[in-house]
RNA sequence: CGGGGUGUAGCGCAGUUUGGUAGCGCACAUGGUUUGGGACCAUGGGGUCGGGAGUUCGAAUCUCUUCACCCCGACCA
């Protein structure tokens, strides 16, 4: 590839709608164009990177005996109706009509094309386990996206279906796939990733696993134990906290505190910590006039993600100043008259006393609640915000809380899809079963700009050599020196000839521009051929890594250049 | 969907308060001088000032409306 016809504009100053510097170093290096909302095209450098993030994830599936196929962007409604998710996903999934009317939707997920694939074609538990994989654009309507090419609208996902036997048989088969993703990751260069175990949301079935890249830019939030193996998502990171009783229980006292409604506010003016009170966090129930009412240390927060499962319903933050009933900012559990209300205590308030809570009535609060005095029969759940310097409930080490990147996720399935559509093969015993599915992703634009995000510098990107668009930016300094001109291009060729994947700058511009162009791409490898070097019959080779940096002979170029690259 | 912000040349921005017919830097083109860390001089091309409606003798600037994009939140197989 020659620079001088190659696409794409690189400049010097930040895109200003860019937060993030995989986003910004993208743009910068001329790498990925935005054509609307969550929607980009990529240039040649961007598309090569992808190339090889799929040949790496190609080599492994393979190796755990994945079968490469290709599922259809456009899908008919019948298709989603006979899971059941044609109307069970909203907003997200984008639905058209053709000429004659038909519905039409585009795949975001293809769990109904995969079952849809197999299930004629495999008829006997003989044929089990297998699995079918594709690379394949996915559209999703997101509601926002963000961080250039992190969270889009459009993108292109490896997605892989497995069938099994037994549940016995898909664990072995998902531990297989989870090492062949440990596997991909580190092929591809990305250094800080962590499998961790998440929610299984609207997919349906047990047991999930997150990839997360950790990064301080990262969406989601994750819990990680410092000595021993635990990491969860925060969705379903377990709360495991002391909760110490005082000695001596108080009597209940009702107490004027005017104005203050919010805990920090109460907790001031009665002098006593915020760990010491109770708060109310109100929801509301989606598509019903049911009220979801939480209890919890007025120090902690409420983890939806777990609450939504605890009451095993939909729902979303309660406006209160629309009920009747609640008094906002004084709803204490002690004494409260509601209907229709599911009412939650959360395990950080079990056999706590001396609390201070709301006394259901205008400026006034309760001191002196125990919860275990006060309050017969009431289950406590887990339903709080794990945060930072918690136990680990596994070894009781302060957790860490970090961010991360969800670079990829494998879901043990179920047989959600077999059964809703109706697939069967038979058992050695002669009888129909479904299978269990497994199901497992890993998006290659958010991997790439992942890497981006863990490997750059302030002069610019540093393409891991696995994945890099070009291995050598061969560089001629004075372009118009007949001398140069010869010996970079007789370098260039000699270069293809041994497969060494080259970019080469043949701009007859300054010095200063190539290598800052080199710098911003990100190539791991510049040769320079320039008068001053070819004096001593001489080329400069330097890594973007800052490794190295050494003159050599010309005619030991090209080994040398095999040699970093380990060929 | 809620809150906030921004739309002026390919990119980054000034001009809007106080209305007078659009400018700077980068990039691009031509010529010349340069050449190891984003060179310099000269000349030149490129704009329905996001769109529409209104006020006005006159609108990038004021009013209304609409669209797009960004950030925070909600949402997220």
């Amino acid at each position: 590839m020659l620079m001088s016809k190659l696409i794409g504009e690189r400049t010097k100053e930040n895109p200003s709608d860019a937060m993030i510097a995989s986003h910004a170093l993208l743009v910068r290096a001329g790498f990925i164009k935005l054509v609307s909302n969550g929607i980009w095209s990529l240039a040649t450098p961007a598309k090569r990177i992808c190339q090889k993030i799929e040949k790496i994830i190609r080599d492994e599936m393979d190796a755990i005996g994945g079968q490469e196929a290709s599922f259809p962007v456009v899908m008919p409604r019948e298709l989603w109706e006979q899971s059941g998710r044609y109307t069970s996903i909203g907003s997200e999934m984008v639905r058209f009509k053709d000429r004659t009317g038909r519905d039409l939707v585009l795949g975001m997920t293809h769990e109904e094309a995969a079952v849809h694939f197999v299930r004629d074609a495999v008829n006997s538990y003989q044929q089990l386990p297998v699995m079918v994989y594709q690379f394949q654009t996915k559209f999703r309507d997101e509601a926002r996206c963000r961080g250039g090419l992190i969270r889009v609208r459009e993108f292109i996902m490896k997605d892989a279906y497995s069938f099994h036997i037994d549940n016995d048989d898909l664990e072995k088969y998902y531990a297989k796939v989870y090492d062949a993703y440990i596997n991909i990751f580190n092929r591809m260069g990305m250094k800080r990733v962590v499998a961790v175990k998440s929610d299984t949301g609207m997919m349906g079935g047990s047991v999930a696993h997150e990839y997360m890249l950790l990064t301080d830019v990262g969406e989601d939030a994750i819990v990680i134990c410092p000595k021993c193996d635990y990491k969860a998502n925060m969705e379903v990171a377990v709360s495991n906290r002391i909760s110490k009783r005082d000695e001596i229980s108080e009597e209940i006292k009702e107490v004027y505190t005017a104005e203050a409604t919010d805990i920090a506010a109460v907790a001031k003016r009665l002098g006593v910590s915020e760990s010491k009170t109770m708060k109310a966090v109100c929801y509301c129930v989606k598509g019903s006039e049911e009220l979801v009412l939480c209890f919890i240390r007025g120090d902690l927060e409420i983890n939806e993600a777990k609450l939504k499962r605890a009451v095993q319903k939909d729902i979303a933050p309660a406006n209160l100043n629309a009920s009747q009933e609640l008094q906002a900012g004084n709803i204490g559990a002690y004494n409260l008259n509601v209907t229709n209300t599911i009412i939650l205590f959360d395990k950080s308030l079990e056999n706590q006393n001396n609390l201070v809570t709301g006394a259901n009535k205008a400026e006034y609060h309760l001191t002196g609640i125990d919860m275990a005095r006060d309050f017969k029969d009431i289950e406590f759940v887990d339903i709080a915000k794990v945060a930072k310097g918690e136990m680990c409930p596994i070894c009781n080490a302060p957790l860490d809380v970090e961010n991360g990147i969800e670079v990829g996720n494998i879901f043990q399935l179920g047989t959600k899809y077999t059964e809703s559509m109706n697939m069967t093969v038979l058992g050695s015993d002669g009888k129909p079963f479904h299978p269990i599915m497994g199901c497992y992703g890993i998006g290659i634009g958010r991997a790439l700009a992942s890497v981006a995000q863990e490997s750059h510098d302030k002069d610019g990107l540093i393409w891991p050599m696995a994945i890099a668009p070009w291995q050598v930016y061969l560089c001629g300094i004075r372009m118009d020196n007949s001398e140069v001109y010869q010996k970079a291009n007789e370098l260039y060729a000699q270069m293809i000839k041994n497969g060494i994947e080259v970019i080469f700058d043949d701009r007859d511009t300054s010095p200063g521009v190539k290598f800052s162009d080199c710098d911003l791409m990100g190539i791991p490898i510049r040769v320079v051929v320039s008068p001053r070097s070819l004096a001593n019959g001489e080329v400069e080779i330097q890594l973007r890594d800052k490794t190295l940096k050494e003159n050599y002979k010309c005619e030991d170029a090209i080994g040398k250049l095999k040699e970093i690259m380990g060929k």
